[in-house]
DNA sequence: CGATTTTTTGAATCATATCAACGTACGTGG
DNA sequence: CCACGTACGTTGATATGATTCAAAAAATCG
């Protein structure tokens, strides 16, 4: 239980057999069925979730309804909606499993506890989002600055994963787009 | 000296005297004239600056060379290529001070030691990383989810000093935006 | 003050959004 | 297993909005 969790930790920071048994006891494994949501916008986000199996994305929605994605997600990365988790405020954002998953949910008080108690927890978080920041960077500074081609070319060489696993129109909400657009895109591309 | 980044410091985790000096000893200070270059595309990013006072600017440049804005930096606020500060590879943007500037520089070598030997650093630079992550992915979906109209008027709102610093053309480039089309954005917003 | 940079405005062009329709694949219940 | 309904993806025509290029007006700097 838990294999990729730990596998991915020890990636970051190596641990012994009894940190990771410390560590164990705060972990909750959960199960989510394709289209169960994992937070709701107005909920407070009460966990962090590391996917051990499956792929969820998270959204919000726009004036005029529309789902716009912001992240996907799939087996070893981490998803929660922070701010809300951090300052007990309600979410602003909705997460939902995109396919049967399982995760690992970590709740604040067994972030908090970790934090004081394992100091590799808070090495293993301190990489864990400075990794996800650097991708978020990259990934603004690829709109701000490429055509859309290339954007879509750019993401599905890092993530051919999620394009396969994942509908084309959310792929087309993730960048911004109606999935028209993106439709053109793709015939643009692949006529040259 | 120092006063800044020590207040911003004890804001997230509160330091003792002893603490203090043992920071202090990591850290340099620098002075950067107006449109001095701080980093440069193509060299490695060897510190991370606080900004003591004055405005910094994190840029790339597109294909026709055209400079596009992914971060600006005032008093109080961090920045860095931090991918390129982590893993030692050739940094991919630009940094170079909007105003004359006064500044406090960690080296590389300065962030590992005292990772190592004060706790309350890697708190510190956890946190500050959080933030910096959380304000990146409400920009991110402002972008991908607002007019430009209501993304405009949020950035004046969240960030009116940069508004009154920078000039214009800077925050159409921030915005991904050419400079004509972010004049008229603000003469439709004033027109209501 | 003169020179340079920045912002604004106008007109033409190009790209995306929108609306509507169609084709296809998928899953469910009969 | 088939028939049906629902999701999804594509295509076309039109509308909307941003870009581009050129020029003028306004602000800033030495």
């Amino acid at each position: 239980m838990y294999e990729l969790f730990f596998q991915e930790f020890n990636k970051k920071v190596a641990l012994t057999q009894e940190e990771q048994e410390v560590i164990k006891k705060h972990l909750t494994p959960k199960k989510l069925r394709k289209k169960q949501y994992l937070l709701q916008e107005g909920d407070v986000c009460k966990f962090i979730a590391f996917i051990e199996k499956g792929a969820l994305r998270q959204y919000s929605l726009d004036d005029n309804g529309n789902e716009r994605i912001i992240q996907f997600a799939l087996e070893g990365w981490t998803i929660s909606d922070l701010y809300s988790f951090l300052t007990s405020e309600i979410a602003t954002y909705h997460i939902d499993a995109l396919e049967d998953s399982e995760l690992v949910l970590i709740s604040k008080s067994a972030h908090e506890e970790l934090l004081l108690k394992v100091a590799k927890y808070e090495t293993y978080t301190r990489l864990q989002i400075t990794g996800a920041y650097i991708a978020m960077q990259k990934r603004l500074t690829s709109i701000i600055s490429s055509s859309l081609e290339e954007r879509y070319s750019n993401f599905t060489a890092l993530y051919p994963n999620i394009v396969q696993r994942v509908p084309q129109h959310m792929i087309a909400s993730y960048m911004g787009l109606q999935p028209e657009t993106l439709s053109r895109i793709r015939r643009r591309i692949s006529s040259k």
